[in-house]
RNA sequence: GGGGGUGUAGCUCAGUUGGUUAGAGCGAUCGCCUGUCACGCGAUAGGUCGCGGGUUCGAGUCCCGUCACUCCCGCCA
């Protein structure tokens, strides 16, 4: 009880009947009889009813109170007739019969209602967020993430973890995203970096001989923005151990993901013990690394098959030759599908940029194996029987196929898997779909240059005999380093680290980094790890994109209190701004115009 | 950096083949209404059709440019 409220506006009911009762809020709405006025008062925790009628002196002045005022009434709870209760409302079997007011903050005209289900533009939800975050969907959301955050603070202490804080003002690294930079007054000329992600400072918490580290961590990356994923600054759940291998943070992630998912959501876990696929495998069979696993489609390689002399289709068939690959999606029980159904699919593929996806149907006649279908017959009937054999397709099926170079099926089956999935209507929404993508190649070849180069995190402990690793193939070397994925969303990846610094040293000249480089560029590290670092990993999974899930969000914006918009900037608080000529000048920093 | 979508009243949107004074719902203002909970009824106000240029007798509508928001590609070790 404060001098504003004797109770929420959620928490009334029968048994309060006769209180005398005091209750801060917002209008929410009014439903004005004329001589009878009904007002929706709504604070964070719900919604109450107040009434007056025109015998009350008070109407004429409450009947003009705009909506959005923050108000306090003073009045008698009163039990509502049978037929009047609202079973919509925790405090629906009550409402306060006013005795008094006080306005305790006006309002201007709305720029935008606060009581409707209407979708608004960004522009005006971010420019008056404030409003925006009074409506309930987001405020809920909102609410949601801070119990999400709490809960996952108390099981990582429940596992022995503690939470060590990191600097924000950093150094710039070298590799990765764009840094945000800050100058230095009292070094002029020189400039911190906020941090991407406390990589390098978790690692050397181990080394410092602290044993299982997390933190809610603040990461800033000066890169374009997605749908799923904010401008600037985002939160990762940060984990390190010390003397660990991988199943050892799997464990760990899997016991806490399992609990937070249960106690946040009533959708189904689809596996509680989180599948592992190679990455390689990964690739194969769904074309990426982030695999929708609630999707049963598959895809196989049928390479093979255009070799043979009774499959006449010439255009696969030539660029076979030339050296592209076949891969194919089976669709189960598809024969009896409009033609449109799969004329779609086609016209789609060619929309995203390919050459299509052709397709036919697997039919019996006269005991014989048939391809129906615009390219059905130019493959012969012991053709039909080793696809269906390699695809495990069956008579009544459908199967798509795609040719190209290998990035370019993964990338095109990848998405057509998603499509004709959705099309089909197979994706079960009340699924939780977990798996861990692992065997990520240390290194790959980088297209611009032909070069090798480190495929995720140089850091990484390579995979097999340590004093024996084959580096003149560097492609064959796998590391330890792992993905999670949920429902097609990467939540994120981790790594046992590389603790031996020769070791480190072999593995940066594969990727063309002398010593001298590799003790300026990461010096911290590098030196750290020289006095006695223990085997230690870790992984991060992103804190917005796990409350998306179980708010059941495709934007990260409406899991986020404060965003930014498409261009990184503040539309309520004007960020990024003009500064004072002063503060330039302190900061020894020029503005060079562009034309 | 590139591609798609959108931009009309405070908010959400309609606007036909280019043709009279640009409409609706919600909100605002005023009036009526004693049991609503998306209350109801009536009236009034509210517009640089994102901005600039062009075609045309005539442009919200067609063309060119530009800006903003958004989605995607690149990017995100």
């Amino acid at each position: 009880m404060t001098k504003y409220r004797t109770h929420t506006c959620n928490e009334l009911n029968i048994k309060n009947e006769g209180e005398k009762v005091s209750l801060s809020g917002w209008v929410n709405k009014k439903r004005d009889h004329g001589n009878l006025l009904f007002i929706d008062l709504r604070d964070n925790y719900g919604i109450t009813q107040c009434v007056i009628d025109k015998k009350n002196d008070l109407f004429k002045k409450i009947e003009k109170i705009p909506l959005e005022t923050v108000i306090q009434f003073e009045g008698q709870v009163v039990k509502r007739d049978k037929n009047t209760i609202n079973k919509e409302l925790n405090t629906g079997e009550i409402e306060i019969k006013i005795i008094n007011f006080k306005i305790l903050g006006t309002t201007k005209e709305l720029p935008l209602p606060v009581f409707s289900d209407q979708e608004y533009s960004e522009e005006i939800r971010l420019k008056y967020r404030f409003l925006d975050l009074r409506r309930s969907k987001i405020h809920k959301n909102i609410n949601l993430r801070s119990k999400v955050i709490s809960f996952i603070r108390k099981e990582m202490e429940k596992y022995g973890f503690l939470e060590y804080q990191t600097p924000i003002l950093t150094s710039s690294s070298p590799e990765g995203a764009r840094d945000f930079l800050v100058p230095s007054r009292l070094n002029p000329g020189k400039f911190y970096a906020l941090p991407q992600a406390p990589q390098q400072f978790k690692q050397l918490i181990m080394v410092s001989g602290f044993d299982k580290y997390f933190q809610i961590a603040p990461c800033f990356r000066d890169e374009d923005a997605r749908a799923d994923r904010s401008p600037g600054e985002f939160y990762q759940l940060d984990i390190e151990m010390s003397f660990v291998d991988q199943n050892d943070i799997f464990n760990v992630v899997e016991k806490l993901l399992n609990n937070l998912f249960k106690k946040f959501s009533n959708k189904k876990i689809l596996n509680e013990k989180f599948p592992k696929i190679s990455f390689s495998d990964s690739m194969l069979k769904y074309g990426t690394d982030k695999p929708d696993l609630r999707n049963p489609l598959e895809i196989c390689d049928l390479t093979k098959i255009f070799e043979r002399d009774d499959v006449k289709f010439e255009i696969f068939n030539k660029l076979v030759k030339k050296g592209s690959i076949v891969r194919a999606i089976v669709t189960k029980k598809t024969n009896s599908k409009p033609r449109s159904f799969f004329d779609n699919i086609d016209k789609w593929a060619k929309n995203e940029g390919s050459s299509g996806l052709a397709y036919f149907t697997f039919e019996k006649e006269n005991n014989k194996v048939l391809g129906k279908g615009p390219i059905g017959k130019l493959f012969s009937t012991e053709a039909c029987e080793e696809i269906m054999k390699i695809s495990k397709a069956e008579i009544g099926d459908s199967i798509f196929l795609a040719c190209a170079n290998k990035k370019e099926v993964e990338k095109l089956l990848s998405v057509a898997r998603d499509k004709i999935a959705k099309d089909l209507e197979i994706i079960d929404q009340n699924l939780f779909a977990f798996c861990w993508i692992i065997d990520y190649p240390m290194y790959e070849n980088d297209e611009k240059t032909g070069k090798i180069k480190f495929s995720h995190n140089p850091f990484s402990m390579p995979q097999g005999d340590l004093n024996n690793l084959n580096l003149d193939e560097p492609l064959s070397i796998k590391a330890y380093q792992y993905d999670i994925v949920c429902n097609g969303i990467e939540l994120s990846s981790g790594a046992i680290r590389n603790h031996i610094p020769e070791l480190m040293y072999k593995l940066f000249s594969v990727a063309g980094y002398n010593k001298k480089s590799v003790d300026e560029k990461f010096s911290g590290m590098i030196n750290a790890l020289s006095y006695g670092a223990p085997p230690h990993g870790g992984i991060a999974p992103g804190i917005d994109r796990l409350v998306m899930l179980l708010a059941n969000e495709k934007n990260i914006r409406e899991v986020t209190m404060f965003p930014m918009n498409q261009n990184a900037q503040d539309l309520m608080m004007n960020a990024p701004s003009n500064v004072d000529e002063n503060q330039l000048k302190e900061l020894s920093i020029n503005i060079v115009k562009k034309k």
